[in-house]
DNA sequence: CTCCGAGTTTGCGCTTCAACAACCTTTGGC
DNA sequence: GCCAAAGGTTGTTGAAGCGCAAACTCGGAG
């Protein structure tokens, strides 16, 4: 895309600041817009019948998100909410076609990142379906360390605030089987943790553990 | 696309027949073809590092399948099984680009199918990691048996052969528990099953055992 | 017709982990 | 500085379901 092409672009969308908490969209509504993340962190998240909460996919900055219209759908089907304040562009769904049609690359980058995402899900469902609750928990932290990770001294520090009940939301356990893992790794020394922030201090025991 | 447009496309295609148990593609493989199954079923599968087989899904025919360049990869993320005997049409992965460009309504539709295949997955996901075995186990029957089914008079059977040890590696569990569970339903008439198939007897007391 | 192997059934012990429960710690609002 | 609420820790218990083992049965190859 040439600057001239972008600045018609950003011309048209809406620019707003989530608050952390924030719904930016619901599973099951109409899917009026399609968003591109400037800053912040989104999550991805599901209900079942039951009200368990699954989160699906974390969305760093810089990515699109609520493309359904590129899969030919016409509702959300899953929620975003911003994990930590984001900046939030978003376009009329009605734009997409012509985004697509105009912009040489949109269309085919959009896909490069389903085809991410689905290559990801992949993953979770083979590690669901395979793996012990302790490697899941190592397997999504070594994911987040990579995906949304910030060097600092020491180790990585996952770039937004997670809880032990988030954890447990993206790996299919418990609150309280992730607190006690995390423990048990906090005394060996291959993470560290605070509330609602997570370091990895050693990744490579992390992926032994995740064998 | 017009009929003289279809005969254009099946004058590039290279038509075989895979007998039941062939692989079509490997998973990793260089994405050398796309593929439109044109009779029986075909069975998505991967590996993973101890070698334990997940399935996870199943092709019906009249789909395309093998798409990995719309996805904007260049190797296959599964390999692809023939369940049955099946009649499987391939083009040159180099084609792609041409027949999205050249015949309306190919990529939308494709995208479409994509974008089942991903509420297909995240469904998947949700069901591993909130619902117990026994409930998995149903819900995969009743998929199967609604995308795959064949009405068949006391029921509905599932359209290829399918044996319990396949049942359990589309559920993440072990064929001795689905062995059990198989047997428990066949008891209260839910469902009947020869070896290699199953009958789908009462789908809504079924949906109940799956909540 | 017989044999062999793939597919299935069933029992038993043992591990994993969710469920329940109780308590502790940090943080931010007032 | 106090309080409430959100987040985290830790112990105990029970059950789901996996691993192992052994036996059975069907169906096809020869």
């Amino acid at each position: 895309m040439t600057t001239a092409q972008i600045k018609d672009v950003l011309a048209l969308a809406t620019a707003r600041l989530a608050p952390a908490g924030e719904y930016i969209f619901d599973e099951g509504a109409e899917a009026a817009s399609f968003h591109l993340l400037l800053d912040g962190h989104i999550q991805v998240e599901r209900l079942n019948a039951e009200g368990d909460r699954v989160i699906s996919l974390h969305i760093p900055p810089g990515q699109l998100f609520g493309i359904a219209k590129a899969l030919g759908r016409t509702t959300y089907p899953a929620s975003a909410v911003a994990a930590v304040d984001c900046v939030v562009l978003s376009w009329p769904m009605s734009q997409w076609s012509e985004f697509a049609d105009r912009y040489d690359g949109f269309a085919t980058e959009t896909y490069s990142v389903i085809g991410a995402r689905m290559a990801e899900m992949h993953n979770r469902i083979m590690e669901l379906a395979t793996q012990r609750v302790e490697q899941r928990i190592a397997c999504a932290l070594l994911r987040l360390s990579e995906k949304h990770g910030r060097q600092v001294e020491g180790g990585t520090e996952i770039a937004f605030p997670i809880t032990r009940k988030v954890l447990s939301e993206m790996t299919g356990s418990t609150l309280h089987t992730v607190s006690r893992l995390l423990s048990a790794w906090e005394r060996d020394e291959i993470v560290k943790s605070k509330r609602k922030h997570i370091f990895v201090l050693d990744p490579s025991r992390l992926e032994q553990l995740a064998q």
